[in-house]
DNA sequence: ATGGGGCTGCTTTTT
DNA sequence: GCAGCCCCAT
């Protein structure tokens, strides 16, 4: 046998736990690269083995030279098994690599958090921790963030923003609709903030907004109103988590050096769940792409449920289009679910119109036909899951965490809340309130970050009053007015209180409290940050008024214990993971802000799993019910109009279906209390789409 | 400036 | 059904 053969049957047995079409996405390095890839086909394992091929190996699988290689090598190259060790794999790559590729090249962008760090951990265990945590696996956010921290200079902001999540971008934007006097029940905020969102993920900035608006009244307004809050996001020094995308995108075309820098480093672009991205999350990448080309993106367009938030399936759909030379591997075959739970979410897709066509497939055995239920009411419903919760725990040997109920909204989890209780069914409800969502995190974080960026308004309004002082909105309102009309800090213009007539009254409070935020800021220097949470909660009286506050007051202190806890957590990881920047307060605050993690829930905990689909999304259960499966719940009511809105709620039933490894069970009612209301439904149009 | 009572409105969610 | 928000009374 020649080299050649010798080393791609080594390197095909070193792959070998792959399939096929796997192995063909791990040997594809160069260019650009489509990977369909259906639910439960091993997507991320590819991902990982993939990136773990560029960095030992390269492009030497599809390489055709032929090197002056030693008999002895030659021998190794025959003989080296399939279960290569990691010194095996260091010869092999000695021998055959051809243009490997550096760890800190490749940059990897996932949606989530979750995601990146299983990507993360999955690279370290395959590479080794320390040439695992020299890839970038990042989320988007987060990816860009780090670059703008350090250029964010070059559009006007400075490098300690704060970033805001929607609760705070939403009473800025409140405050921006009622100072320009506007009804605000004309412009009520929850739809002003959509729109401005759906242009920013379309990247039109405020000044091209107005030029759309021209003629249309309404528009025209929320024009005004847009630009009003970019206006004050600066003065805040803070970007909303749209902006985080959107000045990138801004800065690599104003800048073309710095994103020459950025493209030259990270000449190996991967992007996961790439059916979820908007575009101006594509122009990111596009543009980072560029120069080098090598771009490879994953996904599955069947299982796109984001178009609310933005995502255009048309990225991936038009991907081959956009690059000519793409090579395009689809992964079909499913090592989740049993053949029937296959067949019925296939036939259910089928009916979408304009998808790149796949069909999974299991070899793990036909299972249990999908179980439809026909029932009286939400009440009946919750009574039948109890009930084969109950016979499958006995028949099947099954723990409770082996069951999940997924619903399409939030408020359908009440029933089976209620009923589980009762009869003393251990559960839990995935997702809902976050931890860093609770009103005394919010407060401490706030104060944390106005001592980081004392510019921050929305914070500054949230705090300045809380514990009560005696500075009512009034005294806010024109606090703020002043700062934004003079380019100075709230506290700077607490401070000089004594200055502005319309504060005199109040001058004396307003320095005080000024001077309590300069004692507690020169307290940060020196003192840790747990340290200073223990201050702040001791000067401003927030402990006090907790103390005061009996039960409730006891849980809000154990909470931001946990925040400590969360602290001295942070700053222990970001000492070992040896990183370039040291931990600190900034680095703290903006892990919070793009690391908000859900509640920390006991994996081991042996209960039932409550969670929406969209929740569900990624995850894999032995036994799935999905309930509410009623025209009006499941596709919901919203989407009936439109088409393209009951697509995408097909692919949530897909989503859905797909989750189940063993038994899937489809439920409908008759009859249904929602809202405070009994609504009549029909069954949904997918229950007979799966057959 | 603060607290209480009525009214509304309400997919899906991550960053 | 209920939470959050607005307005009004104190």
């Amino acid at each position: 046998m020649d080299y050649l053969q010798l080393k791609r049957n080594a390197l095909e047995k070193y792959f070998s736990h792959l399939n096929p079409q796997q192995r063909q996405a791990v040997f594809t390095v160069n260019g650009a690269v489509l990977i369909l890839a259906g639910a439960g086909s091993g997507k991320t394992t590819v991902l990982v083995n993939r990136i773990a091929n560029m960095i030992l190996f390269g492009n030497a699988y599809n390489d055709t030279t032929e090197p002056d290689i030693n008999d002895e090598d030659m021998a190794f190259l025959g003989s080296c098994g399939d279960t290569a060790s990691e010194e095996d794999a260091r010869r092999l790559s000695d021998i055959v690599a051809v243009d490997t590729v550096r760890p800190w090249s490749i940059l990897a962008i996932t949606f989530t958090n979750k995601a990146a760090d299983e990507l993360k951990n999955r690279l370290a265990v395959m590479l080794g921790d320390e040439c695992g945590s020299e890839v970038h696996a990042s989320t988007f956010h987060s990816a860009c963030a780090r670059i703008l921290r350090r250029e964010i200079e070059l559009l006007g902001y400075g490098r300690a923003f704060t970033i805001y999540d929607s609760d705070d971008s939403k009473r800025l934007l409140k405050s921006c609709i009622e100072d320009l006097d506007q009804n605000i029940r004309e412009f009520p905020v929850n739809y002003v903030s959509y729109v401005i969102s759906q242009a920013k993920d379309k990247l039109i900035d405020e000044d091209m907004f107005a030029e759309d608006a021209q003629g249309d009244y309404r528009n025209e307004i929320i024009a005004k109103v847009y630009c009003e809050y970019q206006k004050r996001l600066k003065a805040a020094n803070a970007l909303d988590f749209d902006d985080i995308i959107m000045k990138t995108v801004e800065l690599f075309e104003k800048a073309p050096d710095v994103l020459e820098h950025y493209s030259n480093l990270y000449k190996y672009i991967l992007v996961d769940e790439y059916q979820d991205t908007n575009t101006a999350q594509y122009r990111l990448v596009s543009l980072l792409a560029a120069k080098y080309k090598n771009l490879c993106v994953v996904g599955d367009d069947d299982q796109s449920i984001y178009r609310f938030r933005g995502a255009t399936v048309e990225n991936i759909l038009s991907f081959e289009d956009e690059f000519a030379d793409c090579t395009t591997i689809r992964l079909e075959q499913n090592y989740r679910s049993r053949q029937n739970i296959l067949t019925g979410a296939n036939s259910v897709i089928a009916h979408n119109k304009g998808r790149k066509a796949k069909t999974l497939w299991s070899d793990r055995g036909d299972g249990d036909k999908i179980t439809l239920c026909a029932v009286g009411d939400e009440r009946e419903e919750t009574e039948l899951v109890i009930r084969e919760i109950g016979r499958l725990r006995k028949s099947m040997d099954l723990k409770y965490s082996d069951f999940t109920v997924l619903y399409r909204m939030n408020a359908q989890s009440n029933a089976f809340e209620r009923r589980f209780s009762a009869k003393g069914i251990p559960y839990k409800v995935v997702g809902g309130l976050r931890f860093y969502d609770r009103k005394e995190i919010r407060d401490i974080l706030a104060y944390l970050t106005l001592l980081v960026n004392e510019y921050d308004m929305v914070r500054f309004s949230r705090i300045i009053n809380e514990p009560k002082r005696n500075i009512g909105t009034a005294t806010v309102d024109m606090i703020n007015e002043i700062s934004l009309n003079l380019g100075m800090s709230p506290i700077e213009v607490m401070r000089q209180a004594e200055g502005f007539a319309p504060l005199q009254r109040k001058a004396k409070v307003l320095t005080e409290t000024a001077a309590m935020f300069d004692r507690l800021r020169d307290y940060a220097e020196t003192a840790s940050p747990v340290e200073l949470i223990d201050e702040i909660m001791a000067v401003t009286g927030y402990k006090k008024m907790l103390d005061a506050d009996g039960e409730t007051g006891i849980t809000r202190l154990e909470n931001i214990g946990e925040l400590k806890t969360n602290i001295s957590q942070y700053i222990n990881d970001t000492l070992d993971s040896e990183d370039d920047t040291p931990p600190s307060l900034e680095g703290f605050l903006e892990n919070v802000a793009l690391y908000a993690e859900g509640e920390q829930q006991d994996e081991d905990a042996d209960s039932v799993k409550l969670m929406t689909i969209h929740t569900a999304k990624g995850l894999e259960f032995p036994v799935v019910f999905i309930v509410g499966m009623e025209n009006g719940i499941f596709p919901s009511e919203r989407s009936l109009a439109s088409p393209a809105d009951v697509e995408e709620e097909r692919r949530l039933a897909y989503v859905a279906m797909t989750r189940a490894k063993e038994k899937l069970y489809i439920s409908y009612a008759e009859e249904r209390m929602l809202f405070g209301r009994t609504q009549y439904n029909q069954e949904s149009v997918f229950v007979g789409e799966n057959t």
